[in-house]
DNA sequence: CCCCATTATTGCTATATAGCAATAGTATTT
DNA sequence: AAATACTATTGCTATATAGCAATAATGGGG
């Protein structure tokens, strides 16, 4: 297999007519150009320089080596150069798969700012919460909510979203308030995607078991099924924004919310970043963490 | 200073589509494969493989980089195949220095014979007997005659040349013959490169110191010289055939001729001798040493 | 579902290379 | 003419790299 070495040390050496002067242009020694040269040399079968003390000169073929291997060397700066340029610009497509209501409440609009902000970007934002395989689709990151799994990834909390319980006026007129997080065994309760809801209960976090005859994994459904008066839900805050608003939806058990689980920004525990991503990453977490989490 | 270091590597990973695969081909370690490429990303500031166990993929930037290494390789590949067969072709010009009467008589017809058979060949024939500067005037070779004074080139014998001592026959018939080297402090002496004439006396070398009203460094005036009658020459024997044949000038001293120096090949002890050189160089010695210098 | 084969990474050791210093040769300066 | 400065090469040593082996992860086959 061809092998590069020498390669630069002969162009050095040809356009300096020495080894000394070319050894201090490469930042090293002598000995080395000297020795780089007699081994491309030997490699190739070939004398490309001719040398006597203190003399140094290009033989015919040599010479014509010389000219391929200087585009050899040209070519590589020039390699060198547009990654470096492409490594600062911010150019080409923001991959980001997100889960959750959250990420589409919140995360998505930011972003769309963010996007506004740098017209040469391009966003492509992919609502699922299957496990993302990075490199085989090209992930530049995740926004995920609750536990996460994998390890080897880089994990950054984006928001730990305070809960809420509420139900409607109607139900609570009809089956009473609850007064106590144990109350809610004998309470209709709206399951979004487990049936245990964590509250504070005396500085302590504890796991309440909790039924109904409703279920959804959309917070929206889980809203209106809640405003139907089809029982007690238990979500982000944030969710029930509106409904509160307008008194559809008010708030029960609120000594006991839990602070809840945290979304996150999760990717590729690597090397060299996309600028797109490092950026949209920050963006981000500056825009959100901001909040409070409200 | 650019460094093609990892380039060849890089391109196999991506040709290849993984590291093991890459190093089969280039019939090294993965482990080689792997720090390589990881040196080169580091080096040049940006992740060029998305890697995952099992799974490795172009980034972005790393396609592109791609694009440029390949040509970088298929470039190489070129010179060297192009420095390669330039290496085994006879082409070019074939520079030689030649210095005396013999390589004008004999080095020079036989380079013609050569050069016939090689029609892709240039001869340059530079006769002088200065000092010859391989490296700076670009010599092949230098045809030489008598003792040499580098010993850091390369001398290989053409041919011990014997010497002969002549005058003319009416110079003889005037002055007498001299019947021992001894005798020629009492004769006139044509003199060529030097005052010194060794003679084989008793089976031992001696310098005998002549003089005489004549002297010249060039052959054929030192012929012309000695058929007017001007005294006794003492030069390679073949330097007065066409003389002695016509009986012009008639022979001396005949017992005590000394075997004469040599003529000589020399060129630069270094590797890689053009081809045109080592041919031509074996073709002389072939087709002269051959002869046993008459 | 389990086992095996293959992959990529990295700690560690053997090996090749980079640099220092000595050497020889030559050009320039005094 | 002699001394000095600079050059290229090479012996030797310190350092970086190549390869081996261990490790962890994953895909394919039974």
């Amino acid at each position: 297999m061809e092998s590069f070495e020498g390669i630069v040390e002969f162009v050095a050496v040809a356009e300096r007519g020495g080894f000394s002067s070319a050894a201090r242009q490469l930042g090293c020694s002598t000995s080395h150009v000297s020795r780089q040269v007699a081994r491309l040399e030997e490699r190739i079968g070939c004398a490309l320089l001719a040398r006597s003390t203190r003399l140094v000169s290009l033989t015919e073929n040599g010479s014509a080596y010389y000219q391929q291997c200087k585009e050899l060397v040209v070519g590589l700066q020039q390699a060198n150069e547009q990654v470096n340029q492409q490594q600062f610009n911010l150019n080409g497509t923001l991959r980001v798969s997100a889960a959750g209501g959250f990420a589409e409440q919140f995360v998505a609009p930011v972003l769309m700012v963010f996007a506004q902000q740098h017209p040469e970007l391009t966003v492509d934002i992919d609502f699922n919460s299957r496990m993302v395989n990075f490199v085989e689709d090209g992930i530049d990151f995740a926004v995920r909510y609750g536990e996460l799994t994998d390890s080897s990834l880089i994990a950054r909390k984006l928001v730990s979203r305070p809960m809420m319980a509420v139900a409607s006026p109607d139900y609570l007129k009809q089956y009473g308030e609850p007064k106590h997080p144990n109350h809610l065994k004998n309470h209709s309760c709206i399951l979004s995607n487990n049936d245990h809801w964590f509250f504070n209960i005396d500085g302590i976090q504890e796991s309440i078991k909790v039924s109904g005859r409703w279920r959804s994994n959309n917070s929206n459904a889980v809203v209106e099924a809640c405003e139907q008066g089809l029982g007690i839900a238990y979500l982000p805050k944030s969710t029930f924004n509106d409904a509160i608003e307008s008194d559809r939806l008010v708030a029960v058990l609120e000594p006991f919310w839990g602070k809840g689980a945290s979304s996150w920004i999760v990717y590729q525990n690597r090397q060299f970043l996309p600028l797109r991503a490092r950026l949209a990453i920050d963006y981000l977490i500056e825009h959100i963490s901001g909040w409070g989490g409200s």
